[in-house]
DNA sequence: CCAAAAGTGTTCATCGTACACCCATGT
DNA sequence: ACATGGGTGTACGATGAACACTTTTGG
């Protein structure tokens, strides 16, 4: 295809904003990590690598999710690409960011220790490289949207949750407190949960019932326009 | 740096979804064109082009419309990037595509003409080449969802408009019939827009006002959360 | 005078929001 | 007994949705 040759080619390069829930905390936190490569030695940034000739751009962002924390088979999606001259000072390079929801316990944490990778609260960020710090931002934004109007909050806490950690959750993602009532009624009148025979007891002294996301009326919901506006 | 040099370099296109609104058959379309060269070609594509080494993405999708448009100024964001492996059959390609609105009547018609353009109806488009029709419906429902958020609707018509008018575009984003009562009393309590002291005459002996966008409340309405559902 | 599109108000149901007290239990 | 977090109900206002008739004027 004699065509194409006529025209210049790129690096291209995958980074990924992981959001991760702290219970304890109640906290949203981003994987971070220390480069140990030039440029920006040293300095934090987002995890990334680069596409490969074999794979497809989504593949590539799994594989180097995996890469750094075990985890296949997490809620992923792609962001925003960034191609502007000279975000990156060593060589023109674009990046397609995509951001992923995981469960902090659920992921490999030796791993994400070896290579130099931190769990850091969303609230005391530090400065990143590059463009780095706006492709977080523009995560969190799309994060808040999502949440809004898809069920991913789920995809940040255990199988099975509390009503008061789910909460906790949103209002880590929000950024602002809820009120417990309106959620607790609204987030059941929607029959995405199923309440388990069994007490959190860690958090409190009565004790909290689990829960468990069942997709019964998923689909309805969607059809319906989700709605999870508090 | 030769860390980068590791890495294997990526043909990087952009395709644009050109919207536009015909006031006088009332529908949503699409700026297609024949592609006259190999592969497909003879089939309808997206318009198209390469990215180059000087110049960032954004700059590009613009650069591209220019050449068929002969608009520059317009209302353009980026929507997704298509990074299948198979997507191209002839080389492995990068895609970032981009959507637009623009005024039919604003564009260069001849230009447009030049390059076998045509404005297809959203509701009789024909097979596209590759994964462009994807793109296509990909575009219509993040326009769906912008213009439920913000005013971009106003992109497409002329600086001046009939109530009418707007209502004919909004049906056709949404693709059903809105209730006019309802619409002119949610848009008119916005305050965004200003009556002029001329009517329209062409479409109605009564004649409907004619009325201009005037975004003074619109940072107001931004910060409260735009809600143009209808 | 008639056709055709513009313009105008009211009612009802739904939903979001604000708000305060009792419950269960481990210490 | 008391401290701690879990759990519950109600009233009000705002907003979306449904709905029918009058107005203007060119032909």
């Amino acid at each position: 295809m004699p065509y194409y040759q006529e025209h210049e080619k790129f690096h291209v390069a995958v980074d990924s904003i992981i959001f991760g829930y702290d219970e304890d905390g109640r906290e949203l936190k981003v994987l971070l990590l220390k480069r140990n490569f030039q440029p920006a030695k040293g300095e934090w940034s987002l995890m990334g690598g680069f596409l490969k000739n074999n794979e497809a751009i989504d593949t590539a962002a799994k594989r180097i999710l995996h890469q750094l924390t075990g985890l296949s088979d997490v809620y992923m999606e792609q962001l925003y690409t960034f191609g502007e001259l000279d975000r990156d000072p060593g060589a023109r390079i674009i990046s397609v960011a995509y951001f992923a929801l995981i469960r902090i316990n659920a992921s490999d944490l030796e791993l994400v220790k070896t290579h130099g990778a931190t769990w850091v609260p969303i609230s005391a960020m530090p400065q990143l490289i590059f463009d780095h710090s706006a492709m977080v931002s523009r995560a969190l934004k799309k994060l808040q949207v999502r949440a809004r109007t898809q069920p991913i909050g789920f995809e940040l806490l255990p199988d099975k949750f509390t009503i008061p950690q789910l909460q906790g959750l949103y209002e880590a993602i929000y950024n602002k407190t809820l009120d417990k009532r309106n959620f607790r009624r609204k987030l059941l009148s929607m029959n995405l949960l199923e309440k388990l025979e069994e007490k959190e007891k860690e958090s409190s002294r009565k004790g909290a019932w689990y829960y468990r996301f069942e997709p019964r009326n998923y689909e309805d919901l969607l059809n319906r326009g989700f709605n999870f506006e508090l």
